[in-house]
DNA sequence: AACATTTACGCAAACGTTTGTTCTTTTATT
DNA sequence: AATAAAAGAACAAACGTTTGCGTAAATGTT
């Protein structure tokens, strides 16, 4: 508000009896300058301690170097790791990066939405929230011309650029490792199944299953129990049950980690037990005991996709663009948790 | 680049046989537009998919609503948490959060300053990075009249906000807790000692060895200890010497784990014992065998309040204000790595 | 009925750049 | 020495808003 008085280019063309457009251009290194007014506007920016205003430049030349982020929350590992991926190669080609959190609001989601595009952002990579099921409001970014990347949790009805996990494969491995270590009736503790990430991974699951000829049994599949404390409580009843499983895939380390805790906690007493893995690959699966088996997502790697397929977008803006999916792998990390 | 013409106000004007001025203030709901007006314009701005340029309008009134935050590893559990923080109080005040890392390099810390002071932050929210032991480019900040909170890493030499730890009193009572668990020995694995938590961290960790008569031996006193390979490394140094402590503060969880890793190992056979305290209460530090003692350190409340002094002295512009350091409580978690 | 006030809107400048065009001076070409 | 070309710099418009001020018509006051 009070901000005192900018210095302008005008300042330092008032300073040095001359134009703007000389100083506009001498400061950015135009050849059509002379080098002897080059070094005097240099030192008159220097001294009158001049800054220019990007907003004013952006406004001229109609690009923002920014492009915006959206994830459902900025301090789990798992994003954060993806944004420090993106923000990696984006920082490198100049650009900045406006990151919202949605707080898995879709509410908020589509206010985010707004505002970046309002901010004349130049892209968009995002990931959806936990409520973001319709895509009205994507295709807004889409109808505005904005290139976008989805990543992680993407739209199945929408033709975008989108990088995922190979969930499919992730979920496959582990389940099939399970059984190799003797799992015969394996329960699934999944997220939400409209999801994309959580349907592949049932998937996965389903497949490994099928492949191994055993028989799939519905009751020992659960939809949305992503929390250590459901995972827990989820747990001891499966444990009390006569139709108990001796395996448990769950899509969330968390739950797994609850899964876990309950085994340690009442396994003994009840004389069962359950092989785990989990997904995500959370930096405590390490350290658990036992260790936790999980599939590493990869996800700095994800960010560096995502931000180098926008990029590419922006860059080679040619009117109608083909949409791909890169898949990064993912990497199963066998512990102490699933093994005999 | 090949951005299609942008709907502006003025297309809405013409569209409607009116002006800029009245569309403009149509859209900004200002009493002096007539109520049919309004709907028009609204209407319109609708029917073309318009949408304002913030930019253009920031340029006007001079205000981004957008402030900077630069921190060390974007990724890093400690900061990603401060960042919600920062995110939760800004967003509801409704400024957006640019995001900057430095990778703890001083260099980019250099660069990223620049960046957001020409891109008409309004106010920045920092922590230093690990080089950053001048501050002639923070004051560059403050010449240009840019509100500045630092937290956590914060210039010792500099009178600005701060929002800190309070790393004293969290080492001291870890400390403590160690002597009362009987550890007579206890070393100590910090960080860069020119850094301000370390330094705080290692006054608290003397202050309770003074206070309760044990002498203090430099021979224990680590610095510059924090991943978990040194920590793993040093330890088993330690573990084989004939004047081995008995207990262990580390200033960082990771380096605390090394050395819980290493006793584990090499404990038993050496016959000797180390009780185990870290800060900052990783997430993992609840699942190591034996859990580890931790102090937290409220990173989220970090960050509420740093946003909080931010928009503060943003909206009480007052000429010369005070600058206050706000010190967040820290808090002990016992946990058996450090129990008899 | 004459004037004052209010309501609703238009005019134009300003924010700080970038950039196409024009103009003057210097240097090269013949 | 006359002319063409190149170099260096100035002019002015534009980017899309906001906002102070001016003004016409509508309403209120006496």
């Amino acid at each position: 508000m009070a901000r005192e008085k900018q210095v302008t280019i005008t300042d330092i063309a008032r300073s040095l009896n001359t134009t703007v457009s000389t100083v506009s251009r001498a400061l950015s290194n135009h050849p059509s300058i002379g080098v002897e007014m080059k070094k005097k506007v240099e030192e008159a920016a220097r001294k009158l301690n001049y800054r220019p205003n990007v907003l004013a430049a952006n406004l001229r030349r109609g690009n923002t170097k920014t492009i915006g982020m959206i994830v459902p929350l900025i301090n789990r590992h798992f994003f954060a790791n993806v944004i420090a991926g993106v923000d990696e190669v984006l920082h490198r080609e100049g650009y900045n990066l406006l990151i919202c959190q949605t707080s898995e609001s879709l509410q908020r989601e589509k206010e985010v939405i707004e505002n970046l595009i309002q901010n004349r952002i130049e892209g968009i990579v995002m990931s959806l929230s936990k409520e973001s099921f319709v895509s009205n409001h994507i295709k807004k970014v889409l109808d505005y011309g904005i290139p976008l990347v989805q990543f992680d949790r993407v739209s199945a009805d929408l033709d975008v650029n989108k990088v995922v996990n190979d969930n499919f494969n992730g979920s496959y491995g582990a389940v099939s490792h399970l059984i190799e270590q003797g799992c015969r009736r394996i329960a699934h503790f999944g997220g939400m199944f409209p999801i994309n990430i959580y349907s592949e991974r049932l998937r996965g699951y389903k497949q490994a299953l099928a492949d191994s000829g055993l028989n799939f049994d519905n009751s020992l599949i659960f939809e949305n129990v992503l929390t250590q404390e459901d995972g827990y409580a989820l747990t001891i009843n499966l444990l009390q049950s006569d139709s108990c499983p001796d395996g448990l895939f769950s899509a969330s380390d968390m739950s797994a980690l609850g899964a876990l805790l309950a085994v340690n906690k009442y396994g003994s007493t009840l004389k069962k037990h359950l092989r785990i893995a989990g997904y995500a690959n959370e930096p405590f699966t390490e350290f658990t005991c036992p260790s936790l088996t999980s599939v590493e997502q990869h996800s700095v790697e994800m960010g560096r996709a995502a931000a180098t397929m926008l990029l590419d977008e922006i860059n080679h803006s040619s009117a109608e663009r083909i949409h791909k999916t890169v898949t990064i792998p993912a990497q199963l990390f066998i512990r102490n948790s699933s093994l005999k």
